[in-house]
DNA sequence: CGGGTCGCTATACGCGCGTATAGTCGCTTG
DNA sequence: CAAGCGACTATACGCGCGTATAGCGACCCG
């Protein structure tokens, strides 16, 4: 038993038919996004009537506030116990864990594309958490970063959740599902090298700065 | 009738209706996806009457099909000139032109979650282009990359495709919209610096490493 | 034991969509 | 000048959607 959290435990409950709804909607939107799901589809996959739908959650919006409220939940949960076991900086258990939330986590990168509200405040909040892992601009003397350090926060968190997003497009290029076993390994060894190797000097970084400001001009006069 | 405000100077040729619907399909496609875009909005946009757009492009798939194919060329014409005035990863250039293609990029962000044929297709081939930029593993001795380039290619890829397509988030993190002038240039000048430094050391990426096959324990080093 | 609530289904309504078809206008051409 | 033809519009059809409402059996409670 790993309940670490204990807060109200729903495990007893979650065989009802709500709870089957509010988990087929939450994998119809997270493979379908909202918009193309259906209630239909989502009834049909809980193995009730489409009306039931409607009976305990209302509307469609308030079915994905439902499933919003359950999904921060879980990663509040999943939070908590990483912050317990894991001291500052305990990357092989955020590796280890990614696993468990696999589902969760694909629903919330849908969800940041058809506009969630709960979605965006997780985003807000991971980039929060990102942010202490950037390079400090005074860090280095030279080569040091130029922007401040939230930016470059909003855009690796941006970028890890792009990864997700494109997965079918990633598979496609790894030769292998990247949420299968193998696949899922291959991708974080490498976002690990990624992550540990600089992909271009500072040199060239500053000279691309250069260009920046001189826009158009695409050959040296 | 032709809406008298067509305030934009386009190009002398594109004032066709055919190329205004074209144009603006691209531009509701890369806003509110494929799916949730409707020919009767497109059309509006475009000044025309909705049967118009079916007579020229026959259906909406086929509509997809023809922008697909324009920003395709438009991709393709904007590469060889990279190619002809940029040497060997100029990257000033590649900053500078970034704007040009701007519209295009967003859609083809969109077409990459819609299942666009062309966008897999140049995702595939910005993978490939991003190979060789890609650290080698027998580069260096120590701490070197452990997984082969292609992977970490297609990684980086879908990285900087999520900025764009998560451009609300990183926005509102910014505090100025990513597309202005100004976000703009802040979003590139982080990116260099993302790009030129490493987040973690390459101790931490072989500890994660170590995480990923023994899930649930240990801590670094 | 009987009324009320709750979980659940069946059916229907209105709407907006993609698509289809018939018709109008204006320019070309022999 | 008249016939033809392509650009373009108006209108309608069928479909699937979210939503609404009525009804039915099971269970609780006084």
């Amino acid at each position: 038993m790993t309940t670490a959290g204990g807060s109200d435990a729903v495990d007893v409950e979650d065989l009802t038919a709500r709870a089957r709804i509010r988990d087929a909607a939450l994998r119809h939107f997270a493979e379908d996004g909202f918009e193309r799901a259906t209630i239909r589809a989502i009834a049909r996959t809980a193995g009730v009537s489409p009306g039931l739908v409607r009976h305990h959650f209302g509307s469609k919006e308030a079915l994905r506030a439902a499933v919003d409220d359950h999904v921060l939940r879980m990663v509040r949960r999943f939070n908590d116990e990483a912050l317990a076991s894991g001291r500052h900086g305990n990357l092989s258990f955020a590796a280890a864990a990614r696993p468990a939330l696999r589902p969760v986590q694909r629903y919330l990168l849908r969800a940041l594309l058809d506009g969630s509200k709960a979605a965006a405040k997780l985003f807000d909040e991971m980039v929060e958490m990102a942010e202490p892992w950037m390079p400090q601009p005074d860090e280095t003397t030279d080569g040091a970063p130029v922007s401040d350090r939230r930016t470059r926060a909003a855009l690796i968190t941006a970028m890890a959740a792009g990864v997700g997003l494109l997965h079918e497009h990633v598979s496609r290029a790894l030769g292998v599902d990247m949420f299968s076993d193998e696949g899922d390994r291959r991708v974080a060894v490498a976002m690990l090298d990624i992550y540990s190797h600089a992909l271009i000097t500072t040199d060239m970084a500053a000279s691309a700065r250069a260009g920046l400001d001189r826009p158009g001009t695409e050959s040296p006069r």
